[in-house]
DNA sequence: TGTTCCATGTAATAAGTTACATGATTTA
DNA sequence: TAAATCATGTAACTTATTACATGGAACA
C-alpha cells in the first residue's frame, strides 16, 4: 500500500502525474520509484475514492495538465499510515542476493569485478548525495535543524542515506581487500599464467 | 527476475519448496523474502523452461516432497545474472517514505514514538545479526576468511547487514536527539501543559 | 529536421500477497 | 485433543514493469 501513500504524501501541494514523476527521480528516488503508468492509474483509483480531487488546468507549453491535491480524507489516510508505525522487514536488495551466490563464479576475479563495479557505483551515489547536501547546505541557513518540517524529514532521510551509502562503499573496499587476499593464497600458481 | 535466479541460486543443492521457505526465512530474509504461494508456481515455471528438474521424494514425517535441482542451464541461467553486474537503485523502503512525510504528524511527540519504534526494530535486528555471527564464529574454525565460497559469499551479506543495521540504530538515535531538541526550541510553552 | 521535453493515458505481462483448500504427523 | 509442523498447491487480487499510442512545443 506504499505508493498510495506516498501520492497522498506528495499531494500536500497540487500536482500532475507528470510532475509527480519528476520528483520521484528527483528526490525521492533513493528510497522509491513509481513509473507514469503507474502513476496515472493510480491518481485516478485515489480520486474515485475520494482521497484526491483534480482539475484540468491549461500549461503555456505543452498540453493541458491534470491537477491532482489530496483531499481532507486523503490527509487522514496519509496519517493513519504514519501513525500505524514504520513499515520494516520488507526490504528488496537484488545486489546482496547476487553476492550471496557470488561464490558460483568460477573465477575469482569475476567476483573481484562485481564488487569493484558496485563500489563505483555506491562511491557515484554517494557523491551525488554530498553534493545534494552541499547544495542544500549552501542555499539555506537554516540547514539543518532549523528548517521547516517539510524539509527537516526530507533532510533525516538524505542523512541516512549518507551514512549507508558510505557504509556500502566500505564494505566493498573490505570485500575487494578480502577477495584479494583469499585469491592469492588459495591460488598464487594462476599468476603465473598471466 | 530475481525470485527466478535466487531459486537457481539456492538450488545448487536439491530442495522442496517447503524447504525454500525455511531457508528464505533462516538466512535470506536479511535482503529478500518469497511466500509459499510464489515459490511453488515459479518452481513449476522454471521446470518447464528446463532450468530446473524436479522428483518425488517420499517422506518419513508427512506427505511426499517434490524436490527440485538446478540443471546446468539452470547453472548457466544464474552465472548470466551475475556476470550482468550488480542492479542497484531499485531499492524500496518504506519506512524511509514515511520519514519523509512524517512533518504531517500533528504533535512532534508522533514523529519522536515513530522514530523511538523504528530504533527498537533496528536495534533488534542488530542483536539478531550479532547473534548469528557470534554463533557461526563460534562453530567453526574458519571463520570469516578461510570458509569456502558457499558460505564465505553469505558472509559477507552479514558483514554488511551489520554494519547498515548498525547505522540505521546510529541515525534512529541522532533523529530522536535531533527532534526533541526541535521540540524544546520550537513549543517549550507546551511543557507546561504536561 | 531530428531529438528531447511536455503531457496523458491504455494494454499486456510479470511479480507478489492474501485467502482458500486439503490432509497427515508430531508435539504439548 | 488441540495446536503446530509438514507438505503442496490454486484462486483472486494487488502491485509494478514494459510496450504501445498520441501529439504539440522547444531546442539544437
Amino acid at each position: 500500500m506504499s505508493l498510495k501513500h506516498i501520492l497522498l504524501g506528495m499531494l500536500a501541494e497540487p500536482h500532475s502525474g507528470y510532475d509527480l514523476k519528476k520528483e520521484f527521480n528527483q528526490s525521492l528516488r533513493n528510497f522509491w520509484n513509481a513509473e507514469l503508468s503507474q502513476i496515472y492509474p493510480q491518481l485516478q483509483k485515489l480520486e474515485k475514492e475520494g482521497l484526491l480531487s483534480s482539475r484540468l488546468v491549461a500549461s503555456s507549453s505543452g498540453p493541458p495538465r491534470r491537477v491532482y491535491r489530496r483531499t481532507a480524507r486523503g490527509r487522514r489516510e496519509l496519517m493513519s499510515w504514519l501513525a500505524a508505525g514504520p513499515q520494516v522487514g520488507e526490504e528488496r536488495i537484488a545486489y546482496l542476493a547476487q553476492v550471496f551466490f557470488l561464490g558460483e563464479l568460477s573465477e575469482p576475479h569475476e567476483a573481484i569485478a562485481f564488487m569493484q563495479e558496485l563500489r563505483d557505483h555506491m562511491a557515484a551515489w554517494l557523491e551525488s548525495l554530498r553534493a545534494t547536501e552541499a547544495e542544500w547546505q549552501a542555499s539555506d541557513p537554516r540547514y539543518p535543524d532549523a528548517l521547516p518540517d517539510e524539509e527537516f524529514f526530507p533532510q533525516l532521510t538524505l542523512a541516512l542515506g549518507l551514512k549507508k551509502v558510505a557504509a556500502n562503499v566500505e564494505w566493498c573496499d573490505e570485500c575487494i581487500a578480502r577477495l584479494v587476499a583469499r585469491g592469492t593464497l588459495a591460488a598464487p600458481h594462476a599468476l603465473l599464467g598471466e
